[in-house]
DNA sequence: ACGATTATTGCGTTCTT
DNA sequence: AAGAAAACAATAATCGT
């Protein structure tokens, strides 16, 4: 950690990570200063929300620290650099005259008109703030509420707004960030959260993707199984023997050409079967969105591979 | 609930014009 | 080269046990 520039606050330094295992889907955690959450599904187990003291403090190459203002954010329009104009008291706490309230009102009025200096600007906020809506009621990280933040800013100066709506745009950046991450969130299930249909949504995924050649890569089986398995209320075990079955599968190249989202129940299915726990096909597969016949057949794939 | 069989659908290939 | 058609694989529905 020492080699990256990062902003800590001075009291919790480090991220660090945890022996536990998150409770939901078992995948390992990761504790920062702000919150906790899943590698593999992506949800915050702790959010204390906390801002652990004023005196923020960046640490350069050598380590040691040195004092500068709060870290920049891409989540504010204005990376939080905003100056807010107080009412009723001045810096040392002491009331105001009257005619310096006055005057301050003043102040205040023509600061807020110059804050929005354009109408890029208010709908980079508005796009922002509706991804840190999306992303709350999703239950993600900060890290990717970070990351879609940028993506909508990157979108916007690309002039990818045009023609789309701002809430498309916004729902879009955190699905992008989802399939970046590998987090296993279906188009669905973000449009169960966006203020925009799945077809714009996916319209403003697919320009963004192309236009911005984000790093996306496929769907695996394997960012199906911790949310599925959290689903299924699984014990821990099965739920790694699934990712290894699914690991194995996609290293021997079967289950090309089909669904994740099958090969993922079939994983499942197959890995409780083998320590004795009997789960119903059709529960599997309706929980997967899948059929039983299929969930039956790419379990036959991997029972080709295992023997 | 599970397995087997059959129907459907999507897709890349091949054949035709 | 563009479109039509036979072919294949994956998935889903249905039936039988």
């Amino acid at each position: 950690m020492a080699t990256r520039d990062i902003y800590t606050t001075a009291f919790d330094g480090d991220v660090q990570t945890t022996a536990t295992d998150c409770p939901d889907c078992g995948g390992s955690v990761r504790t920062t200063d702000r919150e906790t959450v899943c590698e593999d599904c992506g949800l915050i187990l702790e959010d204390t929300q906390l801002d652990r003291g004023p005196d923020w403090v960046r640490r350069d190459e050598q380590g040691s620290k040195r004092r500068t203002g709060a870290p920049l954010t891409p989540t504010r329009h204005d990376r939080g650099l905003s100056t807010e104009i107080g009412y009723k008291r001045d810096a040392n706490g002491n009331t105001l005259s009257s005619t310096k309230r006055r005057h301050l009102n003043r102040l205040r009025r023509e600061q807020s008109r110059a804050r929005w200096q354009s109408k890029a600007e208010r709908n980079l906020a508005y796009g922002l703030s509706e991804i840190r809506r999306i992303v709350a009621s999703l239950g993600l990280a900060q890290s990717i509420r970070n990351q879609a933040c940028s993506l909508f800013r990157t979108a916007q100066s690309e002039q990818l707004c045009r023609g789309r709506s701002l809430e498309a745009v916004a729902a879009a950046s955190v699905y992008a960030t989802s399939r970046c991450n590998g987090l296993g969130r279906s188009r669905a299930e973000v449009t169960a959260s966006a203020r925009c249909d799945q077809n714009r949504l996916t319209n403003a995924y697919t320009v963004m993707n192309v236009e911005l050649e984000l790093p996306t890569q496929p769907v695996k089986a394997t960012d199906w199984i911790p949310r599925l398995a959290a689903k299924l209320e699984v014990p821990d075990h099965v739920r790694r023997r699934a990712l290894e079955l699914a690991q194995q599968a996609r290293e021997r190249g079967v289950t090309i050409g089909c669904r994740p989202s099958g090969v993922a129940a079939g994983c499942l299915y197959l890995a409780a079967q083998r320590v004795g726990l009997c789960l119903s096909q059709q529960r599997i597969a309706d929980i997967a969105g899948t059929s039983p016949t299929t969930l039956r057949s790419r379990r036959d794939d991997l029972l080709d591979i295992t023997t």
